[in-house]
Parts: structure tokens; C-alpha cells; sequence
DNA sequence: AATTGTTTTAATCAATTGTTTTAATCAAAT
DNA sequence: ATTTGATTAAAACAATTGATTAAAACAATT
């Protein structure tokens, strides 16, 4: 009963301070003081810091990854579907949690082979309708011989680096929490339209 | 003589493993090590370790941002050429510095008052020249009404995050760091012309 | 030759930190 | 009422780590 609520507070705090910090950053004493427990309790149930940060590190992975199967795979969807749902999809998910994109991308520049395996993201790309669609849209003439991987990276870059720069955007432009907020919100409808557009230059 | 020399060896070691790693991350004992010094040797040339991080974080941004300026504050040159000026820049920067955009942006999340006093960014990007003609493109109907902030984003995004987001993109498509240092080279012509095709869309 | 600044060696300090231990308390279940 | 698992409190351990010290060696200058 209130042992799983007790781990989840503990996974909670951790979370949070883990995202923030990273896991030279974090100290257990700090974690066990956000959740209110005793240090000893930390131990108690993930026996180690670093037990704890791989939980943590894999559940926020899995959070991050894991709705892009059905988006990708879904047969009822063309391209330029699959695009907006992905936008929207991963704007939702870094407006709700700030620090995701940078706790992810710290630890895969420092693991990156672990990375691999823990999600067999090659093969849910590689053998998506999404590839296949891309393909045909290749070979149709729609999508210009510029290397998927150009396509690939704007994409991403687009939508999950202005999370990752934010603070750097603040500071430069001046603009207040709720103007980004609203800016990433439009940005769900620009970035399909602009990956688009890019389609047609080489 | 073989004062400054030493000095320099020492930090060379530093900003590597500094930017590798963090503040956090990186021990003093790691530091010495690493440029084949004694321990009590970094701390009678630097005194502390947080002043040797201080040090190597005022010159990586220092470095970072100094180029900046003569290419927006040049009268010779047009937006277009600015873009291409920049973008080339800073590719060719980051291409030599793998871990150098990380280890700002993550400094930038945790200090983000201190870099704004550091640098000033703020009055350099508005009263420079690039600032000056972007506001007569927009009067003058070559740009639309998106906020510039937008502009701001993707030309960031395009540029940088590629080298941010590198481990992943290696894992996802398999590309040797040789193809994607190829690939980079590409975008210093193709992100320039990307950015001006999406000025078209609204 | 003497001086001066640099560097090493080795040891040590004090604080931090991850982890463990022990005893006691508390709440719920039996 | 007793047992059991959860939790706290407090202390302590061992290892790491940033920093300091003292003495000696070294190299270059004067």
C-alpha cells in the first residue's frame, strides 16, 4: 500500500533532480530530503544511486520514445500526417517537462551504447510505414534526393532544440515563460509546413 | 616562460575534460592526470577548481560568441550573406569542437544570469546591422510577419543542434562520423537556403 | 655561486558523499 | 496481543575529493 506510494514519491524526487542535475549533480541526501524520507529509506528500496538514476533514466526514455511506434507504424496515416502528430506529439511532451530533452541527450553523449540497446529504435525506424512511406515519396519524385538524414536532423533540430536552447532564446530576446510557450504552440503547426517547404530547395 | 606553457597545458586538459564532462563530472585528480602535472600544481597556477572552470567556461564562450559580432555589424554584407557567414561559422567552430555547444547550453541551464553579464548579447544582436535589416526586410514585405523569434529558432536549431544531438543520430541511421562530417559540410550551403524557403510559409 | 620561480613528491586535512548499521517507533495485518 | 514490514533517527564507515603543506629538486637568471 504505502510502499509502492513511498517509492513512487522517492522515484518522483529523484526524477526531478535528476533531469535538472544530472548524476554527478545529484546527491542522495538531496533526494531524500525533496521526498521527505529518511536517507536510509532511499536505500531501502533502490539499494544504490546509481540503481535509482537507471530506473529513472530508463522510464524517461521510454516515456520519450515510446508513442512513436504507433504514430510511425499506423497504416491509415500518410507523411505529412505522421509529421504533425509527431510536432505535436513531442512539443506536448517538452512543454510539460523541461529538462527531459537535455537529461537525454546528456546521457546518450556519455552511454551511448547502452542507449542503443535499451530501445530498438533502428528497427522501429527501419521497419516502419513511415521509412516505406518515406521511400515511395523518394522514388515518386515528391521528396528530393537530399540524404534522409538532412530530413532527419531538421526535423528533430526543429522541434526539440528550441526546449533544449530556451534559456539562451530568454536571455537574447527577452521574451517571458508564456511568450515561448505560446511561440512553441505555433511552432506545431510551422514545422510540418516549413520541413515541407525545405523538401523543394537543393 | 615555461610558466605560460605549463598554464596552457593544464587548461587544455581542463577544457576537455571540463567540456566532456561538466563541472561536476570532472575531478581535479582527472585534470593533473590528464596534462601529466602534479595535483598541488593546478592549484598553485589556478588556485581552486571552480576557478579553473570559470576560467575555461569564459573562454569557450568567449570564443563561441566573439565572431558574432564583425558579421552582423558588417555594412558590406546582406542578410542573405550574413546567414551563409554565420552558419558556415559556426559549423566549421562546432565541427572542431564536438562537446562545445553542450557544455554551454548545459552551463546556460543552470546559470543563465550569470552568462547574461558575461556576454552582452542582448545590445550586440540589436543594434547590429543584421538587426537593422531584418527590420527593413519585414517593412519592405520581403519577410513575413512571423515572429523573429521563430528565425531565431530554426537558424539556431538547423545549425546546432545536429552537432548536439550527434550520438543520436549516429545510433538511429548508422552513420559514420565521416558521413555525418560530410553531411555537415552540406548544410553550411543547404541551411541558408532552408531558412529563406521558410520565410515563404505562414 | 646565489637567487628566484617552477615543479615534484608525499603526506595530510577537512569536508562531502554513498552506503550501512543499529535501535527504536509506527501502522497495519494476523 | 503479536507479528511483520515500513519508517525514522542517529551514528558511523569507507572512499572520494578539493585543497594545503613542507621539503626537496630543478631550471633559468642574475
Amino acid at each position: 500500500m504505502s510502499e509502492k506510494d513511498t517509492e513512487n514519491i522517492i522515484k518522483e524526487a529523484a526524477r526531478k533532480i535528476f533531469q535538472k542535475n544530472g548524476f554527478d549533480g545529484t546527491k542522495t541526501r538531496q533526494i531524500a530530503e525533496a521526498a521527505d524520507i529518511n536517507l536510509a529509506l532511499l536505500n531501502y528500496y533502490f539499494r544504490s544511486k546509481k540503481k535509482l538514476y537507471d530506473i529513472i533514466m530508463l522510464e524517461t526514455i521510454q516515456s520519450f520514445f515510446s508513442g512513436l511506434i504507433p504514430i510511425l507504424s499506423n497504416r491509415q496515416t500518410n507523411l505529412k500526417q505522421k509529421i504533425s502528430l509527431l510536432v505535436e506529439r513531442y512539443i506536448d511532451i517538452l512543454s510539460a517537462n523541461p529538462d527531459m530533452a537535455n537529461f537525454i541527450i546528456n546521457e546518450l553523449r556519455q552511454n551511448p551504447k547502452d542507449f542503443a540497446t535499451k530501445i530498438g529504435i533502428l528497427e522501429i525506424v527501419k521497419n516502419s510505414v513511415f521509412a516505406h512511406q518515406y521511400v515511395q515519396g523518394v522514388s515518386g519524385g515528391h521528396i528530393p534526393k537530399i540524404h534522409p538524414i538532412h530530413y532527419l536532423m531538421n526535423l528533430t533540430s526543429l522541434t526539440v532544440f528550441p526546449f533544449v536552447s530556451s534559456p539562451m532564446i530568454s536571455i537574447i530576446t527577452g521574451a517571458s515563460d508564456e511568450m515561448l510557450g505560446e511561440i512553441m504552440q505555433e511552432r506545431k503547426r510551422l514545422i510540418p509546413l516549413w520541413v515541407e517547404s525545405m523538401l523543394s530547395v537543393q
